[in-house]
DNA sequence: TCGGTATCGTGGAGGTTGTCAACGATGGAG
DNA sequence: CTCCATCGTTGACAACCTCCACGATACCGA
């Protein structure tokens, strides 16, 4: 029997997810800051910027991986701030539809491009086949699921 | 000139990162309930119990990347668990050493495979090469700091 | 030896996030 | 029509992050 310390805290991979995760958030946060963006708003504002017809709050929650009422509040302040909008679609009337307006799609070019730029600095050394890589792993990782 | 979207956010590395990182947090927290431990708490735990002597609480703020006020407030639950002990260093009286107690150890090693065994649920179709280039990549992502 | 400067732990304020339970409104199935 | 599910919303509460300030201690140069 082995008496000595198990795995140590550097090579678990929750903690190296975890500490990596709040690296990039700090930076990108820094960045978006000029825009008047968080990371939370920026990504609804990214997800509702990718659809013609806007989509569910329900939807940003279920892609987002964040409770149904975090969107709410996330929701209001783009509202207010003129980048997006609440709609109301055909057929359903109890969901509202978070259609991006113009001024919504340019800030989110503007932003995105900030916040690559910035994100560049931890991320730096990670060549792009790795990239890839680290994108497929982390989705897997996500479906793979609670 | 390209007028339609850009890369879309399922394929932007820090939302991918911070996505599964929350997830993996989830998962850990929930096992480690069951302890009465939240992952910062398990962190700072099995850091403690890494070293014979201790390690200073500046020293566990810069390896988890948190801000030294945030330790102090872990630092105090673990030892109100019993689980570590401030011990004051042999030089210098300014810096507190976070030593593990005996029992401290156990409940690290009781947790630890409550964790690593609910973290399969998200990490389970990963292959251990897999992991071992991510483990890497991740530090190597913490290591280009900000 | 003294004085300025840096470091350590700690405390507090303020904003952000995560979690959970409820509610009203609407939709859908039987 | 009734029962049940879904959607957005609200509120409460704990956890977390960020920043600033303080007292105590250490270090270094004059």
């Amino acid at each position: 029997m082995e008496v000595g310390m198990g795995r140590p805290l550097a090579d678990d991979l929750g903690f190296l997810l975890s500490r990596a995760s709040g690296q990039v958030v700090r930076v990108t946060n820094a960045a978006l800051a000029d825009h008047g963006l968080r990371v939370r708003q920026y990504s609804v504002l990214a997800l509702a910027c990718e659809t013609e017809d806007g989509i569910s709050q329900r939807e940003v929650a279920a892609v987002l991986g964040l409770d149904p009422s975090q969107v709410v509040l996330l929701v209001d302040e783009l509202a207010a701030a003129g980048l997006v909008e609440r709609q109301a679609p055909e057929g359903d009337r109890r969901t509202r539809l978070v259609v991006a307006t113009a001024r919504g799609r340019g800030v989110r070019e503007a932003a995105r491009q900030d916040a690559d730029a910035a994100v560049e600095g931890p991320l730096g050394l990670i060549g792009e086949a790795e990239r890839e890589r680290l994108r497929d792993v982390l989705t897997r990782i996500w479906t793979a699921g609670g």
